[in-house]
RNA sequence: GGGGAUGUAGCUCAGGGGUAGAGCAACUGCCUUUUAAGCAGUGGGUCGGAGGUUCGAUUCCUCCCAUCCUCACCA
């Protein structure tokens, strides 16, 4: 790490000391600004004859931007600034900047953000560029970014040479990552759109955009380790949520029949290459629907966002080429396995199940082997998952995996009284589950809106929350609900490999001494 | 948590049991259309941290820390 010691930091102090001297406020409080770099590079166009370049020179624009590279010839000064737009090149010269100007202008670094007035012109080389008039310096830096150098190739192609590239420093440090490396930015903009995208599509049908809390005292809607903290006033535990679930369908018991939610959710669980601690989802209630309106709103909604970055729905991760275009496949969980391995597991015992996935040797928790339906979908995740590139919909889960959604609607009410009594019967739910890449890109369901059977679930596999079963007791109507993995889907569209790529500030350990 | 890799100047990297190297950046000088500007010169390092082996460790060994990849856990 940098410390004050460092003799580059020592060096900018002194400067910044010198310019004090000079009158010159380091720290200036506003600049007016007249035009960003890509338009002055946009609109211009050649003059014709030497009249018209002399009559451009009373074209005085205004721009500001960080120095992100400097060249100096004794009494003139060719410099890179970029703003929020694009780079753009500055001409300057003692002679008409001034000298107290100049003699700041000595002094400025790479990272010293400045403002300049000027008119645009064509250099010797062919770079549309600011010839100035007048300079300012409105931000003095004294933390020395890294030196990254751009190579423009006859052909026009870009090289960049010594780019910053430690992950861990990009990562945190991102205001310098994003400084310095151009794509980054490109990629959280991307992010952006994708987020405006699923907002407007969800509002394109009548949905709603609320808020629930963070903190609850009773965490569910999901099946995760949650955070724990502690309110100090009222003295009692909290948990940072794992899920909006349980919220939003209060909503609908409310009389809101649509809503949505983007949730920062948070799991106590391990960090990998999809996983960060917190993590964001957008989830959507629709009362009156059933999980395939759903689907149908889940593909449009990827299909646009999609459209929205690329102006396409085909695109290339790495090197996997996907079409997210609507409609997408739709296949039952049961289907997958027998299209795989051409088992009819419905027809299968359990222990025979289990026995073909010990002789082909295929990972399984055998904590799991008292359900049969458990057996099946960890047969289904060891199996099938990996042929799941093109954009999916795993649909029909058995029971065991969810205590959140109805059973299929083929079943009757006395067939269903049966089924749970033998153990070789698996009942399945109207759930789907979104794949891409091999990647869940969410959850959704048919919403379980039966309180006996909700109550009875919750007692087996999450944790009581009896003012959620008191809401779905005063009754809430038929209704669908989706999660969506706001994280993947945004690394899909940007070709992330890594989810910290699509998090301004990912978890990092502290690196305290 | 297991396995593998990495950690050397502000940045990108090379090196290797005997007081540390390059390019860029910095500093001094020259240069009023340059563009990875150029030319000449100068400075800059606890070689991630702590122990150990050794006459001597940045190099070899052990442990620790961080990051990346991978497996496991986990939607």
């Amino acid at each position: 790490m940098v410390n004050e010691q460092n003799e580059l930091i020592k060096r900018r102090f002194e400067e910044l000391e010198e310019i004090k001297k000079l009158g010159v406020n380091p720290y200036p409080h506003r600049y007016d600004i007249t035009h960003k770099a890509s338009e002055l590079i946009k609109n211009f166009t050649d003059p014709k004859d030497e009249t018209e370049t002399e009559a451009r020179k009373k074209d005085i624009v205004s721009i500001a931007g960080r120095i992100s590279a400097i060249r100096r010839m004794g009494k003139a000064t060719f410099c890179h600034i970029k703003d929020d737009t694009e780079r753009i090149q500055l001409y300057l010269k003692k002679d008409e900047v001034g000298e107290t100007p100049y003699a700041i202008l000595k002094m400025l670094d790479i990272g010293d953000i400045i403002g300049v007035k000027g008119y645009v012109f064509r250099t010797k080389t062919g770079e549309i560029s600011v010839h100035c008039v007048a300079l300012e310096l409105l931000t003095k830096s004294v933390f020395p970014l890294p030196v990254v150098k751009e190579e423009i190739t006859e052909s026009g192609e870009k090289i960049i040479h010594d780019a910053f590239a430690d992950v861990e420093l990009r990562y945190r440090q991102r205001y310098i990552d994003l400084i310095v490396n151009e794509n980054v930015k490109g990629t959280f903009l991307s992010r952006t759109k994708i987020i405006k995208s699923i907002r407007g599509t969800l509002e394109k049908y009548g949905f709603l955009e609320v808020e629930t809390p963070t903190l609850q005292s009773i965490y569910g809607g999901a099946n995760a380790r949650p955070f724990v903290t502690h309110h100090n006033a009222l003295d009692i535990p909290l948990y940072l949520r794992i899920s909006n679930e349980l919220f939003l369908k209060r909503l609908i018991v409310g009389g809101f029949s649509r809503v949505f939610e983007f949730v920062k959710d948070f799991r106590n669980e391990g960090i990998d290459r999809t996983h960060n601690p917190e993590f964001t989802q957008v989830e959507w209630y629709q009362a009156y629907g059933d999980y395939y309106d759903s689907m149908k709103l889940f593909e449009e909604a990827v299909e646009q966002a999609c459209i929205a970055v690329h102006g396409t729905t085909k695109i290339k991760y790495q090197d996997v080429e996907l079409d997210l275009k609507a409609p997408w496949k739709r296949i039952k969980m049961v289907d997958a396995i027998k299209e795989k391995t051409g088992l009819d597991v419905l027809s299968m015992k359990k222990d025979d199940i289990i026995l073909y996935m010990k002789q082909n040797s295929i990972e399984f928790d055998t904590k799991l082997s008292h359900s049969k339906g458990l057996v099946i979908s960890s047969l289904f995740e060891a199996l099938c998952e990996e042929d799941l590139v093109q954009p999916a919909f795993v649909i029909d889960h058995p029971i065991d995996t969810t205590p959140l959604c109805k059973p299929l609607r083929e079943y009757t009410l006395a067939q269903l009284g049966e089924m749970k009594k033998d153990p070789e019967q698996v009942i399945f739910v109207e759930r789907f589950e979104p794949y891409i890449n091999k990647w869940e890109v969410g959850n959704a369901y048919t919403e379980l809106n039966d309180p006996v059977l909700q109550r009875k679930l919750f007692e087996e596999t999450h944790p009581m929350d009896d003012d959620f079963i008191r809401a779905i007791e005063v009754g809430m109507p038929p209704t669908t609900g989706v999660g969506m993995g706001v994280d993947r889907i945004v690394m899909l569209l940007t070709n992330s490999v890594n989810i910290r790529d699509v998090l301004l500030f990912p978890l990092m350990k502290p690196l305290d001494k």
